[in-house]
RNA sequence: AGCGGGAUGGGAUAGCCAGGAGAUUCCGGCGGGCUCAUAACCCGCAGACCGGUGGUUCAAAUCCACCUCCCGCUACCA
């Protein structure tokens, strides 16, 4: 038996993988939230009951670890985190119906009954296991806080694994010379006994389960090697105190892996939820048909017959939510999930994201640039497909909102109202053209047909295109024209226009909630923008409404210069940290980048007007951390550049110095200095280059 | 190593599951237009043998096989 289509008559939950409660929020987060408050509002807005729920994630031991660090408890380190996060998300427009955390009574009780559930049903097994310890401090160690000596390759390495050298996969005790990551102190292996969820006995259940999994195919597939060859029993306890107590166990340090507890939470969270809504039924979602089923197996009209679970996560955990949750639902007696998006990674200017080297742009530095968040709920949900890795540049940041929110979406909605408002106080006395009733019917239906098919990216899009319809619209009948030449048509033309504007603030509306509320208003409509039907974006908008405003902002390049250059120093002042700390491999181990695939032609390299020159005078620019002003003389002219030179030269000796000159660079402006050329220089210490012989100034380098 | 994902005009991105006329959109380039609108908007042009090699088919960006290069996952970090 298949899904019923989405929207269906049965409540929904959207729930988006839980946050560790361990280090601030950044981009890459928040592509992950942004598309599950996208996606849930969109499901209400076809008329889908949903409630979308989340909560910190509290336990295991990074925190555990970086709150002895810090000399406090665990629970009083990982709620600061989720404090943070619990402010943070609505600053992004991202709405949870709850937000709860791992470590709440909810969650306690209910992990606890998952286990229990387990118990009784004989799906657990105790068995001795070895794990390390750090002898000195009597504290249990995972593997991935061991490191030693490789008994492959003698390589370092980490206790799980051979990182650095042979990438071999260590088994717990392989290790030679174990110490503690954290400590230092030496490590030993001791034997202690564990329990384990005996997976394979959800095998024929979770091939079962892929087959009707809905969501992004990445989630799919991924999985299937797993499902198909041997499940291992998955151990789900830990020794250290930092958790929720196994229960039905009298000794103490026993807890729970987080990775038990964690995903519990989407089910905590909706109950906690249902709790306030006295309309939302959680066992009608969570469980089947609202009731615990048991066994092993699945009856297929229990998929009609149950809620929708929708999880959106981070293509990182998919096993644990394709493999690990389903079993532990089912051993439960609870409902599966209907479908699991697995999102791509989020990338800075083309590179990978990384907290450790601070190449990131982080969540509130986004807000304290004054950036509205419905700007990033765009970019980051429009940017690529869900499942496909998405590139975060400030540039491209600039480019998109004023091109597509600007000049777009922002324009037409500005201009249609203004024209509207000046010439008929309002929405005109007409009727709507057969041409864009239409087309806002198509629109409507893909609407639909992306809330059915899960199209995160397409949904943010829909308002955008329809605007884009509008412009040309507008343009082709010339209202402007028209008003005294035909006033009829002209009045009929704008109310077409006013129509897509209304369109637009209900289509947009998911992506871009506060924007759609502020053309809403604009329209003097009543309500909420997010109360009426799909289907009232044909309905007649007010006869009258005021003067309209402008939607959205451009953002201007001397901005994202600023934060360029801010992002660019500080990956400088990380990688020089690094060097710092890390005495052995500085020098020789300069990370290159790849060679480029594409070749160039000759035509291509002859539009590269590049100059021999000579540096005339140099002057490091106030309060840039980097930016000299340098005055270059090739031959034909002299030229003011600004460069990136001061903290990796002296630059006093910068005059008299000979450069390569790439003349005709774009200009820009930098801290007020117009830049008229690029000098060249090698990598992050910008290695000037230079000639050799005594080419003319001017000389074109060929 | 195994498995999963990716490679599309100068840059970015869609289309691929359900194979079919000129391959989508945005930025950039060139040339026009408009003036209601935030120097915005509209129209036109140039530019891609859809990573490579084979195969299936009347027809392949799309399906199949092999290859190259990137990325991710591989269970006691989350």
């Amino acid at each position: 038996m298949s899904h019923d289509k989405l929207p269906t008559d049965q409540p929904a939950v959207v729930t988006c993988g839980l946050p560790y409660a361990n280090g601030s929020l950044h981009v890459g987060h928040l592509r992950t939230y942004v598309a599950g408050d996208l996606y849930s509002r969109a499901l209400r807005r076809v008329g889908q009951q949903t409630a979308f729920v989340c909560g910190s994630d509290m336990h295991g031991t990074p925190v555990a670890v970086n709150a002895a660090r810090e000399g406090v408890e665990p629970r009083e380190f990982a709620l600061e985190f989720h404090e943070q996060y619990r402010e943070r998300f609505p600053q992004f427009n991202i709405e949870f119906d709850n937000y709860g955390h791992t470590d709440d009574e909810t969650n306690t009780e209910l992990t606890q009954e998952f286990v229990e559930s387990w118990i009784d049903q004989d799906h657990i097994v105790e068995k001795e296991i070895q794990v390390a310890w750090d002898a000195e401090i009597e504290e249990p160690l995972p593997d991935r806080y061991v490191e030693g000596t490789c008994p492959y390759c003698g390589e370092k390495a980490r206790g799980d694994e051979c990182d650095e050298g042979c990438q071999r996969h260590l088994e717990p005790g392989e290790i030679e010379n174990p110490t503690s990551v954290t400590t230092g102190n030496p490590a030993e292996y001791r034997t202690r006994e564990h329990k384990f969820l005996r997976l394979s006995d959800f095998q024929e259940y979770l091939q079962g389960f892929l087959d009707r999994l809905e969501g992004t195919e990445n989630a799919r597939n991924q999985p299937r090697e797993w499902i198909e060859g041997t499940l291992e029993d998955l151990c789900i306890t830990r020794d250290m105190d930092w958790g929720i107590d196994y229960p039905g166990d009298d000794r103490e340090d026993l807890v729970l892996y987080v990775w038990v507890d964690a995903p519990i939470e989407y089910v905590a969270s909706t109950k906690q939820y249902a709790e306030r809504a006295a309309d939302y039924d959680w066992e009608q979602v969570w469980k089947v048909d609202g009731e615990e089923a048991h066994g092993t197996s699945w009856d297929d009209e229990w998929t009609d017959d149950s809620g929708e679970i929708v999880h959106i996560i981070g293509r990182d955990i998919i096993q644990h939510h394709c493999v690990f949750w389903p079993a532990m639902l089912r051993g439960a007696g609870y409902n599966e999930p209907r479908s699991v998006l697995a999102t791509g990674f989020v990338g800075i200017d083309g590179k990978a994201l990384s907290t450790s080297r601070n190449r990131a742009v982080w969540a509130e530095e986004y807000l304290d640039e004054g950036f509205h968040p419905d700007l990033f709920r765009y970019y980051i949900a429009t940017g690529s497909g869900l499942e496909n890795d998405v590139d975060f540049s400030w540039d491209r940041f600039a480019e998109r909102v004023n091109g597509e929110l600007v000049g777009n979406i922002g324009n037409f909605c500005y201009r249609a109202l203004l024209f509207a408002q000046r010439n008929y106080d309002g929405t005109p006395d007409a009727d709507v053209s057969d041409e864009v009733h239409e087309r806002i019917e198509d629109a409507v239906d893909r609407f639909e047909t992306a809330v059915a098919e899960y199209d995160v990216r397409d949904l943010g899009q829909i308002a955008v295109d329809l605007a884009d319809f509008g412009n040309e619209y507008i343009q082709r009948h010339e209202p402007w024209n028209l008003v005294d030449d035909d006033p009829e048509q002209a009045a009929q033309v704008i109310r077409d226009c006013v129509q897509l504007t209304k369109a637009c603030a209900l289509l947009m509306q998911p992506v871009m909630p506060e924007k759609a509320a502020a053309l809403w208003a604009q329209l003097d409509e009543d309500g909420a923008v997010d109360e009426p039907e799909l289907d009232a974006a044909l309905a007649t908008p007010p006869a009258d409404f005021g003067e309209p405003a402008e939607l959205f902002t451009k953002v201007e390049s001397e901005t994202i210069e600023v934060l360029n250059e801010k992002l660019r120093e500080r990956v400088a002042e990380a990688s020089a940290d690094d060097e710092e700390e890390s005495d052995e491999e500085s020098d020789d181990a300069v990370e290159l980048d790849a060679l480029e695939d594409g070749r160039i032609g000759f035509e291509q390299f002859q539009d590269i007007d590049m100059r021999v020159g000579e540096i005339t005078a140099a002057e490091p620019i106030e309060d840039a951390d980097e930016l000299v002003r340098l005055e270059v003389d090739i031959g034909l002219e002299t030229r003011q550049v600004v460069a990136g030179l001061k903290q990796l030269h002296d630059v006093d000796e910068l005059p008299g110095t000979r450069v390569i000159l790439l003349a005709n660079m774009e200009k820009a402006e930098l801290f007020g200095y117009e830049s008229n050329g690029m000098v060249l220089a090698a990598g992050d210490e910008a290695d000037l280059l230079t000639t050799h012989e005594d080419a003319a100034l001017g000389t074109r380098v060929r």
